[in-house]
DNA sequence: CTGTTAGCGCCTTCAA
DNA sequence: TTGAAGGCGCTAACAG
């Protein structure tokens, strides 16, 4: 009876705000015939209310299946009780991470919102900057930063680097060891008999790759084979930067026996060149990447690469956000990873001449 | 020199509201001097503000790095520019199809926020209605909905089911021929000589689980094979619901000499169940999957699988909210992507006695 | 061209 | 125990 007035009721509403069709508050408060405060105060759990009012604002908003809005909500409130993970896009290395991200916060009560924001207007300031300023103090409580490029961004909310591609942060940050992983990488290849080895570097402006460069160098340099400019090319960590260069390492006459991709994607990019060039890998060519993100091992060749444990870094990122929401004091934490080499199909010992 | 000023006053300010330290539209028109509302109109490009001021109010959004807030924003205008991705967990189902949308998206304009929620109080309405109603008609301008379990929301903003779970819906759909799929799967261990063929079966309160089990029906009645209702235990999609009745099927003395599982995560797990048993896969038991994720071919024993094309089907969704967002007309399309046997290392002909 | 005013849905004092 | 009033940051009328 009460109930076919009630819906009655919130469809005449509803038509006076066709706009939305969702519930508010101020529909429950109305249904329930009690104030809007009320009505907060049952879904906040706050003091307060008798339970006979409570419970019949529950049996309300049941009905009308009302969900506080989140926007709303964290306009007034300190706590969303939701989690934001920034990235830059949605590829194979961030999902990644975000499965470790969403494993180490299930049961924690918190909700995971993963953002993947634009690039502001000014280039000064990354896209994790923006994207933390239109999130954070409003949306969410906390935050952790997904390959961010700035390494201090200063902002109320607990905030964790994961894979951070800038120096020295004083965010906690965690990341994997890039300096000995292109060391392992080079020095398999150099077990394999190659001398002309190449490297696909990232982009220069990150640390990451600055990393993965020096570790290039330095096992070429301990193994006493001088390090030729002319076979560093810049890949820029994606797919279609690193087209022209891969290219470029691989059409000339004294081209490499190997290549060292600053990570997979490149990495498999210049596999795909090399074929388009009618090279066969790793017949005629090696090429070693690093990440091991899944698709190293789908690709048809499958990649031999630098495993980065992503799964565990993104579980202990969630973590250290989770114990820094809890109020403990670890600001200076700064957690690297061990890398591992993955021996696959890309990979052969020099061909003879 | 107003430089100095204006980051002083910025200071004084920020303690007197301590707990945000994000610049606000009144901190810009303060700064600015001007009118709140006039930075407001300065953001959104709105007309009726000189060149010169506008100007002047952009330097000052550049200098206090300025943006503006997502939830305060979408409180009160129609058009956030942020299409939401509503899942249940982040998973590598739910991952792999997040790529797919993401790339969809990129250059569209939008940004994607993907949320994954709790289940609300009331377990009648799926998590997705809770985070629909949470985010829709605020934060969010449209929305896939991954692996929904209801078929009907009625929200104002458009909306795309991704692999819906539940039966016929309003909403634009995609998915894959899970009939077809189990029913190729099936005949691929049939042809491999296996008679006796466990099915691992998903939700049976999910469609998708349904058909998956109705095509192993079918192949099996097919070949003139009668269905074994002991053969046929429910694993639930999730591994650790899946270890019970994986146990079950194979710690029996007629154990079945293969196994169906109606995805890849509970095939992985029924591998892991067989291995503890001590049984060799695929010499003492073959098994196959549904699904293809990435995780699928990444097992030490790598998985013979039917693949969903998981990407394909993140674009195709994301291509048809976009459509839906520029005001098409598609309400009752529903897409059935094909599905393929993908056979790896976890399959093989029948032991012989 | 600019500023004032009125809310969006919600939570939080503060009176009653 | 309840409700009225104010305001979070922002946009959208409407005045000036």
């Amino acid at each position: 009876m009460g109930n076919v007035i009630d819906i009655v009721a919130q469809r005449a509403y509803t038509q006076l705000v066709p706009t939305r069709v969702n519930a508010t508050i101020v529909d429950v408060a109305r249904s329930a015939g009690v104030s809007v405060s009320t009505v907060s105060k049952v879904i906040n759990a706050r003091y307060g209310v008798s339970e006979r009012t409570a419970e019949h604002v529950r049996r309300v908003i049941a009905e009308l299946g009302y969900e506080s809005s989140l926007g709303a909500r964290s306009l007034r409130s300190q706590r969303t009780g939701v989690l934001g993970v920034l990235v830059a896009e949605f590829e194979p290395f961030s999902t990644e991470l975000l499965k470790g991200l969403g494993q180490a916060a299930e049961g924690s009560g918190y909700e995971l919102l993963a953002y993947s924001g634009r690039i502001g207007p000014d280039p000064r300031y990354g896209w994790e900057l923006r994207s933390l300023a239109r999130l954070s103090g409003t949306l969410i409580d906390g935050a952790v930063l997904v390959t961010p490029t700035v390494s201090d961004p200063d902002y109320r909310i607990p905030v964790v680097a994961l894979d951070p591609h800038a120096g020295s942060s004083s965010m906690p940050t965690i990341d994997s060891d890039s300096l000995t992983g292109a060391e392992l990488a080079v020095n398999y290849l150099l077990s394999l008999g190659h001398r002309r080895i190449a490297m696909l570097a990232g982009r220069p402006d990150l640390n990451s790759a600055q990393l993965r460069e020096a570790g290039y160098r330095r096992a070429l340099q301990a193994a006493g084979i001088p390090v030729d400019p002319t076979l560093i090319e810049i890949g820029g960590f994606r797919p279609d930067s690193a087209t022209a260069p891969a290219r470029a390492l691989l059409d000339r006459p004294d081209r490499p026996t190997a290549v060292f991709a600053a990570n997979d994607l490149t990495a498999i990019r210049t596999i795909e060149v090399a074929n388009e060039l009618g090279l066969r890998v790793p017949e005629d060519l090696s090429v070693v990447g690093f990440d091991d993100v899944p698709d190293a091992s789908q690709f048809r060749t499958p990649l031999t690469t630098i495993a980065q444990p992503l799964y565990q870094m993104g579980r202990l990122a969630m973590e250290t956000l989770l114990r820094l929401l809890e109020g403990a004091e670890l600001e200076e934490s700064h957690l690297t990873l061990a890398t591992t080499l993955v021996v696959r199909e890309s990979t052969a010992p020099v061909p003879s001449r």
